[in-house]
DNA sequence: TCTGGGGTCCTAGGACCC
DNA sequence: TCTGGGGTCCTAGGACCC
């Protein structure tokens, strides 16, 4: 039987790639995509940069003002979610054709698992087959569970193979500072630093019960896995059952009148709704946000009485939870979450 | 330079029941 | 009268990712 790997499949610079192919005039150029694609708009930031927009400086998460002054001369172009989701698509199909386990992440990003003896073969039929049947470039991370597999990419990019396994993890990792590890963050790098731990090694090192004492029982033994090279090694090509649905709305401007901000919640749960309502999924609990000018946000969450697709009630019950918060402050954001009963036959 | 939008999962702590 | 645990449900909040 052959070797079980996992291979993580992430498209290059997506959204600007896609821009790029049905506008080739752009190819090579700083590249910015985000909000409505007008640099001055406020409140709205860099969703993708292109690679010549990086070396500008730019960065996704970046407001769009602040990418305007880093690179004054890049394109900047609106979201095209619809040209993201067709290209998405395509893209994994082609992946799907290969036969083996397909599991999605999101629009640029996915996992097959495979039985092959060649791993480094197939990730290089990948990258032509992605090339050539849709002009996109991605970046193939080679390894035998998901973390490994997707950290081994960002060694591959772009346009290249990496592989991390049992082998080399160590040797290309131990010196790292622990936030190299896919799930560990800015909070809990700062609190293993001040437990004397900074690196992967350091990490990979530590007494799994100091772990579990400071990150609880299931957080400490994983982020000791992942420092080991470890994670998980499942790649279910079964479509993603979402658990919820939610919209956001940061306002132009802030909000003080309590007859927008009503309507405002109104219409968000509605829109949710609808949306939920058209894949046949019931309500359990509705989820109101709100964060004021200072940027202090807080959630308030009801189960309702039973799962139900009641306008009446979920619009209802979103009004309550707003009224629940002391709203004497300027409005920045308000977003409503509908989370979801598992569909007939669980998840 | 004021900080988007869409998600998932884990933990803490109170309420309540046995 | 005081003192126990365990188990479960619920909400709040934290953390992380793309």
């Amino acid at each position: 039987m052959s070797p079980r790997w996992v291979l993580h499949v992430d498209l290059d610079q997506f959204q600007a790639a896609v821009e790029v192919r049905r506008n080739p005039d752009l190819a090579g150029l700083p590249i910015i995509v985000g909000g409505n694609g007008d640099p001055n708009e406020p409140r709205k930031v860099v969703t993708c940069a292109s690679y010549p927009a990086r070396e500008f400086g730019v960065r996704a998460g970046m407001p769009l003002r602040t990418a305007a002054r880093k690179c004054p001369d890049a394109t900047f172009l609106p979201l095209d979610t619809d040209a993201y989701d067709e290209a998405s698509e395509e893209v994994m199909g082609l992946l799907r054709d290969f036969g083996h386990p397909v599991e999605v992440w999101g629009w640029d990003e996915a996992y097959l698992g495979a039985d092959v003896e060649d791993p480094f073969e197939l990730a290089e039929q990948v990258r032509e087959v992605i090339a050539a049947g849709t002009g996109l470039s991605c970046s193939v991370g080679i390894s035998d569970n998901k973390q490994r597999a997707k950290v081994a990419t960002g060694f591959g990019k772009p346009a290249g193979t990496y592989a991390l396994t049992e082998d080399n993890w160590m040797a290309v990792m131990g010196d790292r500072g622990v936030d190299a590890l896919w799930g560990v963050g800015p909070k809990t790098t700062k609190k293993l630093a001040g437990m004397g731990i900074t690196t992967v090694a350091d990490l990979a090192a530590t007494d799994a019960q100091l772990l579990t004492s400071a990150f609880g029982p299931t957080t400490g033994l994983w982020i000791l896995l992942l420092a080991k090279g470890g994670g998980d090694t499942d790649v279910s090509a079964s479509p993603w059952v979402p658990r919820s649905r939610s919209h956001v709305i940061t306002f132009p401007r802030d909000l003080t009148d309590r007859a927008e901000i009503d309507s405002a919640v109104v219409e968000l749960a509605k829109v949710t709704l609808s949306e939920i309502v058209g894949q046949r999924r019931i309500v359990t609990r509705v989820a109101v946000t709100v964060r004021t000018k200072t940027f202090f946000t807080r959630t308030k969450i009801r189960k309702l009485p039973s799962a139900s697709t009641d306008a009446e009630l979920i619009t209802k019950t979103a009004l309550e939870l707003l009224g629940q918060f002391e709203l004497n402050r300027p409005i920045r954001l308000l977003g409503v979450r509908l989370e979801l009963a598992p569909p007939d036959g669980g998840y």
